[in-house]
DNA sequence: GATGAACCCTGTAGCCGCTATAGGGTCAAT
DNA sequence: ATTGACCCTATAGCGGCTACAGGGTTCATC
């Protein structure tokens, strides 16, 4: 419960393995909070900042987009909203995820078999590899 | 072999699957030679853009980033090249997709997981997904 | 108190592969 | 003569960072 540390963006950085560009970039387009500042103008951070943070890269892990995560950030700071919601947004990154691997299970199986075009050509004039890429 | 039909960009998009804008910008950077021009300054494309366009066209299809393609187009102009260059980047893109799925795929049975959290709580204050995510 | 290293600041531009927008010109049919 | 479909250039934007330029701050060491 301790909220005053003030954690420099160095140390929230190394607190939740975020680089420290990254960072001032989720601020600028509103995922996270604008911090306090100290004397020489230095960004200082609270433990709320670092459980938010923290929240925001495993939700990016999972690969949540930012728009994702902000929704998913507004349902924490509104308790009375009802769970689907968040089911909803898991749902859908589910989904997205699977179309991803049928897509690119798709594109390996292909890539498999022109792979194996390439038997005996010495030169690319009689590359069956190009030859299958061509018209 | 006639090569002088006089394609416009147009129709070299309906004939290849490719937006205007999208051949545009493989003109400006290189992956599709320059045209002729007609009178009223309209782009001329011959039978030879539509083979390369149609060579770019599968080999992004199968995912390769346009420097592949631009090796792969370099290799088909010099026939003399040993086939192996043209193999590796097949194989190279391959491995790139599995690297992939792979990755994919442990998303997928994290999302699970989480998605299967959500069992009963009706609010976000009781939601397991919320709380999984949380440090 | 001067130096240096490690950290911090702002602002801007770049990555990929397009896509969108603004503000025009050309061409063929009616 | 006018419509409408096409074409032209140039520039900016998407996501999610990353890199760079050109500085300021802080703290330890000499």
């Amino acid at each position: 419960m301790s909220t005053k540390l003030g954690f420099s963006i160095g140390a929230l950085g190394k607190a939740t393995g975020t680089e420290v560009v990254t960072i001032r970039y989720y601020e600028k387009i509103g995922i996270l909070p604008i911090p306090s500042r100290t004397a020489g103008n230095y960004r200082s951070y609270s433990d709320a900042h670092v459980r938010r943070l923290g929240f925001v890269r495993r939700a990016r892990g999972l690969g949540f987009p930012l728009e994702a995560i902000r929704a998913l950030l507004a349902l924490t700071d509104q308790p009375d909203m009802p769970c689907e919601e968040v089911d909803k947004l898991v749902l859908d990154q589910l989904y997205a995820v699977e179309r991803k691997i049928s897509d690119l299970e798709r594109l390996r199986s292909e890539l498999d078999r022109l792979a194996n075009q390439c038997r005996g050509g010495r030169h690319v004039s009689d590359c069956r590899i190009i030859e299958a890429l061509s018209p």
